[in-house]
DNA sequence: TGAAATGTTGGGGCG
DNA sequence: ACGCCCCAACATTTC
């Protein structure tokens, strides 16, 4: 059964060589492995990647091709079009099929991709991996897609355990010529001046070994009380940040659920399970509602009235909005590639009440800046704070910043952490200085409006304002129509 | 995985 | 002792 003419390996987002399946049959087929990873040119439907993403990928990259020399084998770097990058390759190497695993993100543009590889001659096989279970097999009583999250986790639970994850292989048996590669170093996915990305490289270790450390260190106690610590944002360590992992595929959902199989079923553990889930879900949306990433989900919210203020736009980019937990939250994820979940629950609200700019635009910020960026998960969420997504949290619910700072960080230790100009205010004030005495800011060496900016909206006439705009969408306004 | 507005209840001060 | 008011505490409704 053996074929001993060599495979393509066409890696994506699946940096990874524990628990793929595309590899395994790799190896399996017994002859050589062309491992691969292609750099694409962006078009409407591929890429680009963020700047932040880039940064990560390059390391990733890295670190793959690393494990993979400890295997016998390395990575081949080429860019071009996928079709052709891929055909030129086959015919340096001789290789005969192509083995890849699947990316639903990429499920419109895959197909015609692969079929054009098989008409160079290639025979092609797809893999799953990137999801615990294949979103296109849930199917509710009557048959459609899920558009409630609860009667998914619901419906995941009857399906059983996920698959068991696959080990490594031993060796990955390489060509006997191994063909050229591109310089990593050329590909410029490193920022250079100015280097933004300085903080990343304490916070990160991009790259397989880096994710299977992240999830040892959650597995052996955070996990413990992640129900009640994961909210907030002050706490270190008390959530996996396995995301930037799972988002290049360093690790797979089915390797993180298989760690937590040997723990009790403690509530704990078991929303650690439900935001893998909430991965799924959103996967599941994204190939049932393509439209999901970038249109409304709900098409009433076409009419919403969205303002842009330019300005108001750039203070929340760069965490100058004059509320202190919006303003650590953008600037956390500028520093590190990375928002705690609470804040970008808080800061979402922000921009698409507070502000009344559409979600898409946070959605874009977001992708380019956040090193977890994920086609599904981002636009999903982005809709869910909205609420023009599936099973979305209602538009009215809209988070007051001071409370939820209050509420989140007491102590305010993330205020302080990452917006310091302000650290020396007492609790009381710290997550509203626009409230505080003036004997208490010059106290605090804080001058509103020189060295902390005094708030871009008012909360409250804010509020207001988001929710006469929002009767434009549910079609009731404050002069009844007489023809209801 | 909200918050504000509005409604209800019950204890205590007070005439 | 009683009714009245105030208002905190809690519950419900509304956006």
């Amino acid at each position: 059964m053996s074929d001993r003419s060599p495979v393509l390996l066409w890696f994506r987002k699946d940096l990874r060589l524990d628990d793929n399946a595309a590899l395994m049959a790799a190896v399996q087929n017994g002859g050589p492995v062309v491992c691969v990873y292609v750099r694409e040119p962006q078009s409407e439907k591929v890429g680009p990647l963020g700047a932040a993403q880039e940064w990560w990928l390059h390391h990733s990259l890295t670190a793959l091709d690393a494990a993979l020399s400890e295997k016998g084998n390395r990575l081949i770097l080429r860019s071009g079009t996928a079709v052709e990058a891929l055909a030129i390759l086959a015919r340096e190497t001789g290789a005969r099929s192509l083995f890849v695993n699947r990316l639903y993100e990429r499920d419109e543009i895959d197909p015609a991709i692969l079929e054009q590889l098989h008409r160079t001659g290639l025979e092609i096989r797809r893999f799953k991996g990137q999801l615990l279970h294949d979103p296109k097999t849930m199917r509710t009583g009557t048959g459609g897609p899920y558009r409630v999250y609860t009667p998914f986790w619901r419906a995941l639970e009857k399906e059983g355990e996920p698959r068991e994850p696959v080990d490594a292989p031993a060796s990955i048996p390489a060509p006997a010529h191994v063909p050229a590669s591109e310089s990593l170093a050329d590909w410029d996915l490193l920022p250079q001046r100015p280097n933004w990305a300085v903080e990343f490289e304490n916070l990160w270790q991009p790259g397989e070994a880096g994710a299977h450390q992240r999830l040892k260190r959650f597995i052996d106690k955070p996990i413990e009380r992640y129900k009640r610590d994961r909210d907030f944002p002050g706490l270190e360590d008390a959530t996996s940040m396995l995301s930037p992992h799972l988002a290049f595929g360093e690790i797979s959902p089915a390797r993180i659920w298989h760690a937590t199989r040997g723990l009790t079923a403690t509530e704990d553990m078991i929303h650690f399970r439900k935001e893998l889930v909430w991965r799924e879900f959103s996967y599941h949306l994204l190939v049932e509602f393509p439209r999901l990433a970038s249109a409304n989900w709900n098409d009433r919210f076409d009419t919403f009235p969205w303002a842009f203020d330019k300005a108001q736009f750039a203070a929340w980019t760069t965490g100058q909005t004059g509320y202190p937990i919006v303003d650590a939250g953008m600037r956390q994820l500028w520093r590190h590639g990375y928002m705690h979940n609470r804040v970008r629950m808080i800061t979402a609200s922000f921009l698409i009440k507070d502000l009344m700019i559409n979600w898409r635009k946070g959605e874009a910020w977001f992708r380019d800046t956040l090193l977890d960026a994920d086609a599904a998960s981002n636009a999903a969420n982005w809709q869910w704070v909205a609420g023009s997504g599936a099973d979305a949290a209602p538009f009215f619910r809209i988070f007051n910043p001071i409370l939820q700072g209050e509420k989140f960080d007491p102590a305010g230790d993330y205020i302080r952490r990452f917006v310091p100009e302000i650290a020396g205010l007492p609790n009381r004030y710290l997550h509203k200085p626009f409230e505080a005495p003036l004997a208490v800011l010059k106290e605090a060496g804080v001058t509103l409006g020189t060295t902390y900016p005094k708030p871009v909206v008012d909360h409250g006439l804010a509020r207001d304002r988001a929710l006469s705009a929002y009767a434009h969408v549910t079609g009731r306004s404050a002069d009844p129509d007489p023809r209801d």
